[in-house]
DNA sequence: TGTGTATTTGAATCGTTCTTCAACTTCGAT
DNA sequence: ATCGAAGTTGAAGAACGATTCAAATACACA
Protein backbone atom coordinates (compact mmCIF):
# COMPACT_ATOMS: atom_id res chain seq x y z
CA UNK A 1 0.00 0.00 0.00
CA UNK A 2 1.15 3.78 -0.89
CA UNK A 3 1.86 6.25 2.01
CA UNK A 4 -1.21 7.60 3.29
CA UNK A 5 -0.87 11.01 3.07
CA UNK A 6 -3.36 14.37 3.90
CA UNK A 7 -5.78 15.28 1.14
CA UNK A 8 -3.82 18.73 0.43
CA UNK A 9 -0.96 16.61 -0.43
CA UNK A 10 -2.72 13.89 -2.51
CA UNK A 11 -4.21 16.63 -4.51
CA UNK A 12 -0.91 17.97 -5.39
CA UNK A 13 0.44 13.92 -6.15
CA UNK A 14 -2.22 13.71 -8.39
CA UNK A 15 -2.63 16.51 -10.24
CA UNK A 16 1.35 15.90 -11.25
CA UNK A 17 0.33 12.13 -11.68
CA UNK A 18 -2.13 13.36 -14.52
CA UNK A 19 -0.17 15.16 -15.83
CA UNK A 20 2.21 12.20 -16.27
CA UNK A 21 -0.17 10.26 -18.17
CA UNK A 22 -1.64 12.84 -20.22
CA UNK A 23 1.67 12.60 -21.84
CA UNK A 24 1.73 9.25 -22.27
CA UNK A 25 -1.60 8.58 -23.54
CA UNK A 26 -3.23 11.95 -24.21
CA UNK A 27 -5.73 14.27 -22.86
CA UNK A 28 -8.51 12.23 -24.72
CA UNK A 29 -6.71 8.41 -24.12
CA UNK A 30 -6.23 8.93 -20.59
CA UNK A 31 -7.91 6.43 -17.76
CA UNK A 32 -8.29 6.03 -14.67
CA UNK A 33 -6.10 3.65 -14.34
CA UNK A 34 -3.59 5.36 -15.92
CA UNK A 35 -3.74 8.06 -13.47
CA UNK A 36 -3.50 5.67 -10.44
CA UNK A 37 -0.78 4.00 -11.61
CA UNK A 38 1.53 6.94 -11.78
CA UNK A 39 0.29 8.14 -8.48
CA UNK A 40 1.19 4.65 -7.34
CA UNK A 41 -2.91 4.10 -6.09
CA UNK A 42 -5.76 2.14 -7.25
CA UNK A 43 -8.12 3.66 -9.23
CA UNK A 44 -10.29 4.05 -5.89
CA UNK A 45 -8.01 5.85 -4.39
CA UNK A 46 -8.26 8.32 -6.94
CA UNK A 47 -11.68 8.82 -7.42
CA UNK A 48 -11.85 9.41 -3.57
CA UNK A 49 -9.77 13.05 -4.34
CA UNK A 50 -11.52 13.69 -7.78
CA UNK A 51 -14.86 11.81 -8.28
CA UNK A 52 -14.87 13.44 -11.73
CA UNK A 53 -11.34 12.52 -13.61
CA UNK A 54 -12.37 15.37 -16.21
CA UNK A 55 -12.00 17.87 -13.29
CA UNK A 56 -8.65 16.30 -12.62
CA UNK A 57 -7.33 17.01 -16.31
CA UNK A 58 -8.72 20.27 -16.11
CA UNK A 59 -6.65 20.88 -13.02
CA UNK A 60 -3.78 19.33 -14.43
CA UNK A 61 -3.75 21.39 -17.74
CA UNK A 62 -4.00 24.57 -15.62
CA UNK A 63 -1.48 23.37 -13.12
CA UNK A 64 0.96 22.81 -16.43
CA UNK A 65 0.73 25.92 -18.24
CA UNK A 66 0.70 27.89 -14.90
CA UNK A 67 3.92 26.37 -14.40
CA UNK A 68 5.05 27.05 -17.92
CA UNK A 69 4.44 30.78 -17.68
CA UNK A 70 6.20 31.05 -14.45
CA UNK A 71 9.16 29.55 -15.95
CA UNK A 72 9.22 31.61 -18.48
CA UNK A 73 8.85 34.69 -16.03
CA UNK A 74 11.35 33.13 -13.89
CA UNK A 75 13.91 32.88 -16.31
CA UNK A 76 14.18 36.82 -17.98
CA UNK A 77 13.37 38.28 -14.49
CA UNK A 78 17.18 38.34 -13.37
CA UNK A 79 17.81 40.29 -17.20
CA UNK A 80 17.48 44.14 -17.33
CA UNK A 81 18.43 44.41 -21.29
CA UNK A 82 15.57 44.43 -23.25
CA UNK A 83 17.42 42.50 -26.26
CA UNK A 84 18.51 39.78 -24.10
CA UNK A 85 14.81 39.67 -22.50
CA UNK A 86 13.84 39.45 -25.71
CA UNK A 87 16.01 36.68 -26.95
CA UNK A 88 16.16 34.36 -23.64
CA UNK A 89 12.06 35.26 -23.86
CA UNK A 90 11.69 33.44 -27.56
CA UNK A 91 13.97 30.70 -26.49
CA UNK A 92 11.88 29.64 -23.00
CA UNK A 93 8.58 29.58 -25.13
CA UNK A 94 10.64 26.63 -27.32
CA UNK A 95 10.50 23.20 -26.06
CA UNK A 96 14.03 21.84 -25.44
CA UNK A 97 13.17 18.93 -27.59
CA UNK A 98 10.90 16.88 -28.93
CA UNK A 99 10.07 15.22 -25.57
CA UNK A 100 9.78 18.63 -23.78
CA UNK A 101 6.71 18.03 -21.42
CA UNK A 102 5.90 21.65 -20.61
CA UNK A 103 5.42 22.62 -24.03
CA UNK A 104 3.52 18.52 -25.17
CA UNK A 105 1.41 18.83 -22.52
CA UNK A 106 0.45 22.56 -24.00
CA UNK A 107 0.12 20.68 -27.60
CA UNK A 108 -2.11 18.41 -26.01
CA UNK A 109 -4.99 20.83 -25.94
CA UNK A 110 -4.77 22.66 -29.31
CA UNK A 111 -7.28 20.32 -30.82
CA UNK A 112 -9.45 19.74 -27.84
CA UNK A 113 -9.95 23.61 -27.50
CA UNK A 114 -12.10 23.42 -30.70
CA UNK A 115 -14.49 20.90 -28.46
CA UNK A 116 -13.66 21.97 -25.30
CA UNK A 117 -14.71 25.47 -23.75
CA UNK A 118 -12.82 25.01 -20.67
CA UNK A 119 -9.67 23.97 -22.17
CA UNK A 120 -10.68 26.88 -25.28
CA UNK A 121 -10.58 29.19 -22.42
CA UNK A 122 -7.20 28.04 -20.59
CA UNK A 123 -5.01 28.26 -23.83
CA UNK A 124 -6.76 31.52 -24.82
CA UNK A 125 -5.62 32.82 -21.26
CA UNK A 126 -2.16 31.96 -21.50
CA UNK A 127 -1.75 32.88 -24.92
CA UNK A 128 -2.78 36.44 -24.04
CA UNK A 129 -0.99 36.84 -20.86
CA UNK A 130 2.38 35.78 -22.88
CA UNK A 131 1.58 38.47 -25.45
CA UNK A 132 1.25 40.46 -23.09
CA UNK A 133 4.85 39.36 -21.25
CA UNK A 134 6.31 40.13 -24.93
CA UNK A 135 4.82 43.44 -24.88
CA UNK A 136 6.36 44.64 -22.07
CA UNK A 137 9.81 43.93 -23.03
CA UNK A 138 9.14 45.51 -26.53
CA UNK A 139 7.70 48.84 -24.88
CA UNK A 140 10.57 48.79 -22.24
CA UNK A 141 12.75 48.41 -25.29
CA UNK A 142 11.53 51.31 -27.32
CA UNK A 143 11.60 53.28 -24.98
CA UNK A 144 15.27 52.82 -23.88
CA UNK A 145 15.74 53.85 -27.51
CA UNK A 146 17.10 50.39 -27.88
CA UNK A 147 14.29 48.71 -30.28
CA UNK A 148 13.08 50.79 -33.31
CA UNK A 149 10.18 49.07 -33.88
CA UNK A 150 8.58 49.04 -37.02
CA UNK A 151 4.77 47.61 -36.00
CA UNK A 152 2.88 47.94 -33.37
CA UNK A 153 4.43 46.40 -30.06
CA UNK A 154 0.63 44.58 -29.99
CA UNK A 155 1.40 43.14 -33.60
CA UNK A 156 4.71 42.02 -32.82
CA UNK A 157 3.56 40.27 -29.77
CA UNK A 158 1.07 38.03 -31.23
CA UNK A 159 3.36 36.76 -33.92
CA UNK A 160 5.73 36.26 -31.64
CA UNK A 161 3.85 33.94 -29.39
CA UNK A 162 2.17 32.45 -32.61
CA UNK A 163 5.72 31.44 -34.13
CA UNK A 164 6.61 30.03 -30.65
CA UNK A 165 2.99 28.09 -30.82
CA UNK A 166 4.13 27.02 -34.12
CA UNK A 167 7.32 25.87 -34.31
CA UNK A 168 6.48 24.01 -30.60
CA UNK A 169 4.36 21.64 -32.47
CA UNK A 170 6.88 21.36 -35.53
CA UNK A 171 9.80 20.38 -32.93
CA UNK A 172 7.34 18.20 -30.69
CA UNK A 173 6.50 16.39 -33.88
CA UNK A 174 10.40 15.67 -34.74
CA UNK A 175 10.74 17.78 -37.58
CA UNK A 176 14.11 16.61 -40.11
CA UNK A 177 15.33 20.07 -40.33
CA UNK A 178 13.82 22.28 -37.69
CA UNK A 179 14.95 21.79 -33.89
CA UNK A 180 15.00 23.87 -30.94
CA UNK A 181 18.05 26.17 -32.43
CA UNK A 182 16.24 26.53 -36.34
CA UNK A 183 13.20 27.30 -34.60
CA UNK A 184 14.79 30.38 -32.88
CA UNK A 185 16.81 31.55 -35.25
CA UNK A 186 13.56 31.79 -37.39
CA UNK A 187 11.63 33.98 -34.82
CA UNK A 188 14.90 35.76 -34.19
CA UNK A 189 14.65 36.67 -37.71
CA UNK A 190 11.44 37.90 -37.74
CA UNK A 191 12.07 39.62 -34.05
CA UNK A 192 15.61 41.30 -35.86
CA UNK A 193 13.24 42.43 -38.86
CA UNK A 194 10.90 44.25 -36.57
CA UNK A 195 12.74 45.45 -33.32
CA UNK A 196 15.75 46.75 -35.48
CA UNK A 197 18.20 45.16 -33.29
CA UNK A 198 20.66 42.63 -33.81
CA UNK A 199 19.75 40.04 -31.44
CA UNK A 200 22.68 37.81 -30.44
CA UNK A 201 21.44 34.43 -30.00
CA UNK A 202 21.95 32.91 -26.56
CA UNK A 203 23.18 29.41 -26.22
CA UNK A 204 20.97 27.20 -24.71
CA UNK B 1 -31.13 -0.93 -43.69
CA UNK B 2 -29.31 1.55 -45.99
CA UNK B 3 -28.26 1.08 -49.37
CA UNK B 4 -25.84 -1.42 -50.14
CA UNK B 5 -22.94 0.03 -52.24
CA UNK B 6 -19.59 -1.27 -54.06
CA UNK B 7 -16.49 -1.84 -51.87
CA UNK B 8 -14.86 1.77 -53.53
CA UNK B 9 -17.54 3.56 -52.92
CA UNK B 10 -18.07 2.63 -49.00
CA UNK B 11 -14.99 3.10 -48.26
CA UNK B 12 -15.16 6.50 -49.49
CA UNK B 13 -18.47 7.05 -47.63
CA UNK B 14 -16.43 5.78 -44.44
CA UNK B 15 -13.41 8.00 -44.58
CA UNK B 16 -16.12 10.85 -44.85
CA UNK B 17 -17.83 9.78 -41.73
CA UNK B 18 -14.73 9.05 -39.95
CA UNK B 19 -13.57 13.10 -40.84
CA UNK B 20 -17.08 13.97 -39.26
CA UNK B 21 -16.75 12.04 -36.03
CA UNK B 22 -13.06 12.85 -35.91
CA UNK B 23 -14.22 16.29 -35.53
CA UNK B 24 -17.31 15.77 -33.20
CA UNK B 25 -15.38 13.41 -30.46
CA UNK B 26 -11.59 13.79 -31.22
CA UNK B 27 -8.88 11.70 -32.83
CA UNK B 28 -9.04 10.07 -29.40
CA UNK B 29 -12.11 10.48 -28.41
CA UNK B 30 -13.62 8.48 -32.12
CA UNK B 31 -15.11 5.12 -31.11
CA UNK B 32 -16.40 2.47 -33.79
CA UNK B 33 -20.14 3.43 -33.29
CA UNK B 34 -19.30 7.15 -33.95
CA UNK B 35 -18.35 6.58 -37.31
CA UNK B 36 -21.12 3.88 -38.01
CA UNK B 37 -23.35 6.41 -37.22
CA UNK B 38 -21.93 9.39 -39.17
CA UNK B 39 -21.93 6.67 -42.28
CA UNK B 40 -25.61 5.05 -41.79
CA UNK B 41 -24.45 1.61 -41.16
CA UNK B 42 -24.22 -0.18 -38.22
CA UNK B 43 -20.71 -0.90 -36.50
CA UNK B 44 -20.51 -4.54 -38.11
CA UNK B 45 -20.43 -2.78 -41.60
CA UNK B 46 -17.40 -0.22 -40.54
CA UNK B 47 -15.53 -3.63 -39.45
CA UNK B 48 -15.99 -5.09 -42.99
CA UNK B 49 -14.51 -2.58 -44.89
CA UNK B 50 -11.99 -1.25 -42.04
CA UNK B 51 -10.82 -4.02 -39.95
CA UNK B 52 -8.73 -1.94 -37.77
CA UNK B 53 -10.33 1.60 -37.08
CA UNK B 54 -7.10 3.28 -36.54
CA UNK B 55 -6.53 2.57 -40.07
CA UNK B 56 -9.43 4.26 -41.07
CA UNK B 57 -8.32 7.38 -38.97
CA UNK B 58 -5.12 8.03 -40.59
CA UNK B 59 -7.25 7.45 -44.07
CA UNK B 60 -9.71 10.06 -43.07
CA UNK B 61 -7.11 12.29 -41.65
CA UNK B 62 -4.43 11.81 -44.85
CA UNK B 63 -7.67 12.84 -47.04
CA UNK B 64 -8.47 15.81 -44.91
CA UNK B 65 -5.23 16.86 -45.72
CA UNK B 66 -5.13 16.48 -49.19
CA UNK B 67 -7.86 18.51 -49.70
CA UNK B 68 -6.89 21.36 -47.49
CA UNK B 69 -3.96 21.32 -50.09
CA UNK B 70 -5.20 21.04 -53.27
CA UNK B 71 -7.42 23.67 -52.22
CA UNK B 72 -5.13 25.76 -51.42
CA UNK B 73 -3.21 25.23 -54.61
CA UNK B 74 -6.83 25.17 -56.60
CA UNK B 75 -7.83 28.87 -55.10
CA UNK B 76 -4.11 30.64 -56.18
CA UNK B 77 -3.85 28.76 -59.74
CA UNK B 78 -6.22 31.12 -61.48
CA UNK B 79 -3.86 34.06 -60.02
CA UNK B 80 -1.21 35.32 -61.80
CA UNK B 81 0.13 38.97 -59.85
CA UNK B 82 2.71 37.20 -56.82
CA UNK B 83 1.31 39.57 -54.33
CA UNK B 84 -2.49 38.76 -55.03
CA UNK B 85 -1.02 35.00 -55.04
CA UNK B 86 0.78 35.77 -51.38
CA UNK B 87 -2.25 37.62 -50.39
CA UNK B 88 -4.97 34.63 -51.20
CA UNK B 89 -2.68 32.04 -50.13
CA UNK B 90 -2.13 33.41 -46.53
CA UNK B 91 -6.41 33.72 -46.68
CA UNK B 92 -6.86 30.21 -47.52
CA UNK B 93 -4.43 29.03 -44.89
CA UNK B 94 -6.71 30.37 -42.34
CA UNK B 95 -10.06 29.13 -40.82
CA UNK B 96 -13.17 30.88 -42.58
CA UNK B 97 -14.52 30.61 -38.92
CA UNK B 98 -13.99 28.79 -35.28
CA UNK B 99 -15.84 25.78 -36.59
CA UNK B 100 -13.91 25.55 -40.26
CA UNK B 101 -14.04 21.47 -40.85
CA UNK B 102 -10.96 21.57 -42.34
CA UNK B 103 -8.37 23.59 -40.15
CA UNK B 104 -10.50 22.18 -37.19
CA UNK B 105 -9.09 18.50 -38.51
CA UNK B 106 -5.65 19.47 -38.99
CA UNK B 107 -5.37 21.00 -35.18
CA UNK B 108 -6.86 17.76 -33.98
CA UNK B 109 -3.04 16.30 -35.34
CA UNK B 110 -0.74 18.62 -33.16
CA UNK B 111 -1.14 16.97 -29.55
CA UNK B 112 -1.55 13.40 -31.44
CA UNK B 113 2.08 13.70 -33.53
CA UNK B 114 3.80 13.99 -30.41
CA UNK B 115 2.79 10.64 -29.30
CA UNK B 116 1.99 9.21 -33.13
CA UNK B 117 4.58 8.85 -35.92
CA UNK B 118 1.90 8.17 -38.95
CA UNK B 119 0.48 11.60 -37.67
CA UNK B 120 3.93 13.35 -37.40
CA UNK B 121 4.82 12.46 -40.33
CA UNK B 122 1.92 13.41 -41.88
CA UNK B 123 1.92 16.90 -40.18
CA UNK B 124 5.37 17.51 -40.80
CA UNK B 125 5.04 16.90 -44.61
CA UNK B 126 2.03 19.08 -44.97
CA UNK B 127 4.13 22.03 -42.99
CA UNK B 128 6.94 21.19 -45.98
CA UNK B 129 4.57 20.98 -48.75
CA UNK B 130 3.04 24.15 -47.63
CA UNK B 131 6.37 25.82 -47.43
CA UNK B 132 7.47 25.09 -50.77
CA UNK B 133 4.10 26.36 -51.65
CA UNK B 134 5.22 29.74 -50.10
CA UNK B 135 8.26 29.84 -51.61
CA UNK B 136 7.40 29.12 -55.17
CA UNK B 137 5.42 32.25 -54.80
CA UNK B 138 7.79 34.29 -53.01
CA UNK B 139 10.78 33.54 -55.80
CA UNK B 140 8.43 34.48 -58.83
CA UNK B 141 8.04 37.58 -56.88
CA UNK B 142 11.43 38.29 -56.43
CA UNK B 143 12.13 37.04 -60.15
CA UNK B 144 9.63 39.95 -61.32
CA UNK B 145 11.15 42.35 -58.99
CA UNK B 146 7.65 42.80 -57.41
CA UNK B 147 9.07 41.31 -54.19
CA UNK B 148 12.17 42.62 -52.03
CA UNK B 149 12.71 40.21 -49.83
CA UNK B 150 14.62 40.87 -46.66
CA UNK B 151 15.34 37.44 -45.58
CA UNK B 152 15.48 34.30 -46.97
CA UNK B 153 12.72 32.33 -49.01
CA UNK B 154 12.91 29.28 -46.95
CA UNK B 155 12.94 31.59 -43.83
CA UNK B 156 9.70 33.72 -44.80
CA UNK B 157 7.82 30.75 -46.17
CA UNK B 158 8.65 28.95 -42.67
CA UNK B 159 7.41 31.49 -40.43
CA UNK B 160 4.25 32.41 -42.55
CA UNK B 161 3.04 28.66 -42.47
CA UNK B 162 4.18 28.79 -39.29
CA UNK B 163 1.63 31.95 -38.42
CA UNK B 164 -0.80 30.30 -40.34
CA UNK B 165 -1.09 26.89 -38.10
CA UNK B 166 -1.09 29.13 -34.91
CA UNK B 167 -3.50 31.57 -35.58
CA UNK B 168 -5.43 28.67 -36.92
CA UNK B 169 -5.31 27.22 -33.40
CA UNK B 170 -6.62 30.47 -31.86
CA UNK B 171 -9.52 30.93 -34.09
CA UNK B 172 -10.78 27.50 -33.52
CA UNK B 173 -10.15 27.60 -29.87
CA UNK B 174 -12.90 31.19 -30.59
CA UNK B 175 -10.36 33.64 -29.12
CA UNK B 176 -12.37 36.94 -28.46
CA UNK B 177 -10.28 39.10 -30.68
CA UNK B 178 -8.16 37.56 -33.46
CA UNK B 179 -11.02 36.37 -36.17
CA UNK B 180 -9.87 35.11 -39.19
CA UNK B 181 -10.00 39.04 -40.87
CA UNK B 182 -7.02 39.99 -37.70
CA UNK B 183 -5.13 36.66 -37.92
CA UNK B 184 -4.98 38.09 -41.97
CA UNK B 185 -3.77 41.28 -40.95
CA UNK B 186 -1.03 39.93 -38.17
CA UNK B 187 0.51 37.44 -40.60
CA UNK B 188 0.06 40.24 -43.47
CA UNK B 189 2.05 42.83 -41.59
CA UNK B 190 4.84 40.45 -41.37
CA UNK B 191 4.82 39.70 -45.07
CA UNK B 192 4.72 43.30 -45.99
CA UNK B 193 7.56 43.69 -44.08
CA UNK B 194 9.82 41.16 -45.57
CA UNK B 195 8.45 41.41 -49.05
CA UNK B 196 8.51 45.25 -49.05
CA UNK B 197 5.38 44.93 -50.77
CA UNK B 198 1.99 46.91 -49.69
CA UNK B 199 -0.18 43.56 -49.83
CA UNK B 200 -3.39 45.18 -49.97
CA UNK B 201 -5.90 42.72 -47.86
CA UNK B 202 -8.73 40.83 -49.89
CA UNK B 203 -12.22 40.46 -48.90
CA UNK B 204 -12.52 37.08 -48.00
C1' DT C 1 -35.75 -15.37 -63.48
C1' DG C 2 -32.40 -17.62 -60.85
C1' DT C 3 -27.86 -18.12 -58.82
C1' DG C 4 -23.85 -16.75 -56.47
C1' DT C 5 -21.33 -13.37 -54.20
C1' DA C 6 -20.63 -9.12 -51.71
C1' DT C 7 -22.53 -6.37 -48.28
C1' DT C 8 -25.03 -5.52 -44.15
C1' DT C 9 -27.45 -6.59 -40.00
C1' DG C 10 -28.21 -7.93 -35.32
C1' DA C 11 -27.23 -10.53 -31.56
C1' DA C 12 -23.96 -12.89 -28.67
C1' DT C 13 -19.54 -12.63 -26.47
C1' DC C 14 -15.50 -10.81 -24.60
C1' DG C 15 -12.56 -7.58 -22.54
C1' DT C 16 -11.99 -3.08 -20.49
C1' DT C 17 -13.12 0.76 -17.76
C1' DC C 18 -16.02 3.08 -14.50
C1' DT C 19 -18.39 3.03 -10.28
C1' DT C 20 -19.67 1.56 -5.79
C1' DC C 21 -18.81 0.08 -1.34
C1' DA C 22 -17.66 -2.65 2.78
C1' DA C 23 -13.60 -3.63 5.12
C1' DC C 24 -9.14 -2.34 6.50
C1' DT C 25 -5.36 0.86 7.74
C1' DT C 26 -3.22 4.86 9.24
C1' DC C 27 -2.86 8.91 11.76
C1' DG C 28 -4.10 12.74 14.77
C1' DA C 29 -6.50 14.21 18.66
C1' DT C 30 -7.66 13.51 23.20
C1' DA D 1 -3.80 3.85 24.61
C1' DT D 2 -7.99 4.62 22.45
C1' DC D 3 -11.29 6.71 19.48
C1' DG D 4 -12.73 8.58 15.42
C1' DA D 5 -12.03 10.48 11.05
C1' DA D 6 -9.73 10.27 6.81
C1' DG D 7 -7.53 7.64 3.34
C1' DT D 8 -6.94 3.40 0.85
C1' DT D 9 -7.78 -1.17 -0.86
C1' DG D 10 -9.83 -4.79 -3.44
C1' DA D 11 -13.66 -7.02 -5.11
C1' DA D 12 -18.19 -6.95 -7.24
C1' DG D 13 -21.13 -5.46 -10.73
C1' DA D 14 -22.74 -2.13 -14.16
C1' DA D 15 -21.81 0.04 -18.47
C1' DC D 16 -19.62 0.31 -22.57
C1' DG D 17 -17.04 -0.69 -26.67
C1' DA D 18 -14.81 -4.04 -29.73
C1' DT D 19 -15.16 -8.23 -32.03
C1' DT D 20 -17.23 -12.26 -34.11
C1' DC D 21 -20.37 -14.53 -36.95
C1' DA D 22 -24.60 -16.74 -38.71
C1' DA D 23 -28.40 -15.09 -41.07
C1' DA D 24 -30.60 -11.85 -44.10
C1' DT D 25 -30.46 -8.95 -48.00
C1' DA D 26 -29.23 -6.67 -52.27
C1' DC D 27 -27.11 -6.72 -56.42
C1' DA D 28 -24.58 -8.44 -60.76
C1' DC D 29 -24.68 -11.38 -64.13
C1' DA D 30 -25.99 -15.21 -66.72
Amino acid sequence: MSARKSRADRRVDLIEAARRAILRHGTQGVHLNHVAEEAGLTSGAVLYHYPDLSELLVEAHHAGMERFYEQRLKRVARLSDPAEKLVVTIRSGLPVGPDDPGVRLLNELGGAAARNRVYAVLLTTLYDRQVAMYQSILDMGAALGVFALTEDPVVISRNLVALEDAYGYRITARHPVIGPDEAAELILSYARTVTGHALAAVAH
